[in-house]
DNA sequence: AATGAAACGTTAAGATC
DNA sequence: GATCTTAACGTTTCATT
């Protein structure tokens, strides 16, 4: 991760292209932004170590493996610390990262302390995280769900 | 888009491979999972053919490209419709593929109609996202917003 | 004009499919 | 075998002197 530098038209080109398609080759690239598969390859290695292409994955489709129930998920925790215990936040966020079905775990402002974005197969899988995991952690005083009724968009790709 | 068979442990492994890194050669994949290339191959085909993988892409890091500011925000629309015009959840939906900054965007259960995660520079930026854009969309009623204080955790990875 | 830095294209060998 | 990746090398461009 070196220094970072502006973005000019063809590294967003080369971005757009990657984002939409992460195997698209470096030959196809560039034809479509208007350079040599060598030229794409060198901007791509600097845009990786710069940080700015943070990896490349392969997306699952969660209905396809029979991850059906998808819901928003806010938290709110405990804030007094037992002097002889780790603070309730740290102690949280560790877990958090243990937890397959949180996909999506954000500190946020308003009433609850945290967003969570939870993928599951049914209803009584999210029941029992809930009940079992969630509820029964140290940290978390409170938590309420909106469960998502429809994906109308997905997406990716940031807008550069 | 074949038939979705059942997920064998094989399977799994190769995805779990694949959603870290969507470029790990097959050869190598095949070393971790017990298979040869050309085995991992023909499996790799039947999940992108099943919809099982949805797609390949480059994951951009947001504050690399100046996006320092995320938002969940919650919308209601309004719900009467003139009968002379498009309904106002279609009417919604349309317009929130249209905008780069909602990457993400569901119907929800509870108070507000639909969740949606915006992406942006700075507040300046959300701010007339908010404003001119999204208060001034005929179906919009109302909105909240939480914003992202500390991103815990993003993954794209399913838990299968 | 001469210089150096940055970026490009061509080529060819090696890796991967 | 065909395609794709990658490093080496020579060339072009452009800002600076």
């Amino acid at each position: 991760m070196t220094e970072l530098q502006a973005l000019d038209k063809l590294d967003k080109a080369i971005l757009r292209r990657l984002q939409h398609n992460g195997r698209e080759t470096y030959d196809l690239v560039g034809e479509q932004v208007g350079l040599s598969a060598s030229a794409v390859l060198r901007r791509v290695k600097r845009l990786e170590e710069a940080g700015v292409i943070d990896r490349y994955v392969a997306l699952v489709k969660p209905e396809a493996v029979g991850l059906g129930l998808t819901a928003y998920l806010n938290v709110r925790l405990e804030k007094h610390t037992e002097s002889h215990k780790r603070n309730p936040m740290d102690l949280f966020r560790a877990s958090v990262q243990t937890w397959p079905e949180v996909v999506e775990c954000a500190a946020v402002t308003g009433e609850m302390d945290y967003m969570l974005r939870v993928v599951v197969r049914d209803m009584a899988h999210y029941s029992r995280f809930i009940m079992d995991t969630l509820l029964k952690h140290p940290s978390v005083e409170d938590c309420k769900t909106s469960f998502v009724l429809d994906q109308v968009k997905v997406t990716t790709v940031m807008p550069v």
